[in-house]
DNA sequence: CATTACTTTCAGGAATTACTGAAAACTCCG
DNA sequence: CGGAGTTTTCAGTAATTCCTGAAAGTAATG
C-alpha cells in the first residue's frame, strides 16, 4: 500500500501526464492516472488505494478499472485472506505495447476495414462516386497492408513478439542493405 | 424542401464512420467528419460546400479546418477569380500516413518522452520510488526504440517513406532470414 | 442465513467540450 | 477610402461526458 495520500513528486507528475494524455486517446482522463498510478506501482493495488492516492471516489475507481480491465491491460490478483482485488500491469512493457496494439486494431481498424470493404461493394452511379470509392480503396488497401505487415513483424519472434526490434539498428542495417542490392527502388508498381 | 441530401449514402457512411472513429482519438466528431469529406471528395472544397454538405454552421467547419490545417492533414488552395479557399487532402494515402504520425509524435511522444527524462534524473529517496523510477525508465527506452526504429524506416526510402512496406512480405522474408542466422534469439540482453 | 467485507450500478449534478449566430476582422478591388 | 465577399473570433448555450454518493449486488465466513 502506497503512502497515505501523498505520492512523491515525480510520481505524481508521471500520473498526470498520463491523465492528460489519456484525454487525447480517446480514453478518460481518470483511467489514464489509475492505469499509471498502476503502472508505476510495486506491488498490485486495491480499488481503495487507488482511491486514496489520487483521490477519487471509490466508484470512479471501480468504473475506470472496469475499463482497464476490457482494455486487458490490467491483471486481477489476489491476496491469501484478504478478500479485496489487486490490480497490476504486466512486468514487460512489450507485453503492454502489443496488448494495446491488439485491442485497439479489434475496435478500431477492424471495423474501419469492414466499413471499406462493404462501401466498396457498392456499384458507382456517378463519377463522384467513383472517385470516393478510388480513395476508399486506396484507405483499405493502406490499413490493410499496415496491418498485414505488423502481423509478420510479430510472428517473427512469437515468444516475445517485437522485441526483435531489440536488435535497434540491426534490422534497417539489413533493409539498408536489401535496399541497395534493389537498386534503390524498393517501391512496387501499384499491383495489389 | 428539405435539405440537399447531395451525398451519395456510401459516402454518407464514411463520413459518418470517421466522425465517430476520430471521437475515439482525440479528435473532435466534426472534424473527422469534415476531413473525411474532403478525403473523398474529387475536387478541392470550399467551406461552404463543406457546410453545406455536412450541415454544420459555417464557424464550425472553420474551427475545423483549422485545426486540420494545424494537423497539415489538409493543403490551402486557390482558384483563379475566386477567393473563397478551397481545401485539398493529400493524393496519396502514405503521406497522409506520414504527416500523421509525424504530428502526433510531436504532440505526444515528444513530450511524453521529455517528461520522462525530467523524471529519471530526480534522485529517489525511497524503495517505491526508485521501483518507480525503474518502470519509467523502461517505458522511456520502449517509446525511444519505436521512435528510432520508425525513423530508420523512413529513412530508408525518403521519397516515398513507407512505401517500403508495399515490398509484402519482401521485408518478412528477409527478416527470417535474418532471424534464422542469428540462431533464433534475436532479442538482446535485457537487464533488469 | 446473517453478517461483514467488498464491488458494482446508476440517477443526477458538475464539469467539460462542442456548436452556433452575430459581430469583428480581413482582404481584395474599384 | 468604401464596401463586397469571405474568414475568424467569441460569448453564450447545447450536448456530452465525467464523477459522485447512495443503494443494490455479491460472496466469503461464522
Amino acid at each position: 500500500m502506497p503512502t497515505k495520500n501523498r505520492l512523491p513528486p515525480v510520481s505524481r507528475q508521471f500520473v498526470s501526464h498520463f491523465g492528460e494524455m489519456g484525454s487525447r486517446w480517446g480514453i478518460n482522463r481518470t483511467v489514464g492516472q489509475i492505469y499509471a498510478l498502476i503502472f508505476i506501482s510495486q506491488r498490485a493495488l486495491n480499488a481503495d488505494d487507488i482511491a486514496e492516492a489520487l483521490e477519487f471516489s471509490r466508484s470512479n475507481v471501480s468504473m475506470g478499472l472496469k475499463e482497464l480491465q476490457s482494455w486487458r491491460l490490467v491483471r486481477l490478483t489476489h491476496r491469501p485472506g484478504d478478500r479485496r482485488e489487486y490490480f497490476d500491469a504486466p512486468a514487460d512493457v512489450w507485453d503492454i505495447f502489443r496488448v494495446l496494439a491488439e485491442e485497439r486494431r479489434r475496435r478500431e481498424v477492424e471495423p474501419t476495414l469492414s466499413m471499406l470493404r462493404m462501401a466498396l461493394l457498392e456499384t458507382p452511379s456517378t463519377d463522384a462516386e467513383r472517385h470516393a470509392q478510388e480513395r476508399m480503396r486506396q484507405m483499405h488497401d493502406l490499413i490493410d497492408r499496415l496491418m498485414t505487415w505488423f502481423d509478420d513483424v510479430q510472428k517473427l519472434a512469437p515468444e516475445t513478439a517485437l522485441q526483435l526490434m531489440g536488435m535497434g539498428t540491426t534490422v534497417t542495417r539489413v533493409l539498408q542493405f536489401k535496399d541497395r542490392v534493389a537498386g534503390r527502388t524498393p517501391a512496387p508498381a501499384k499491383e495489389r
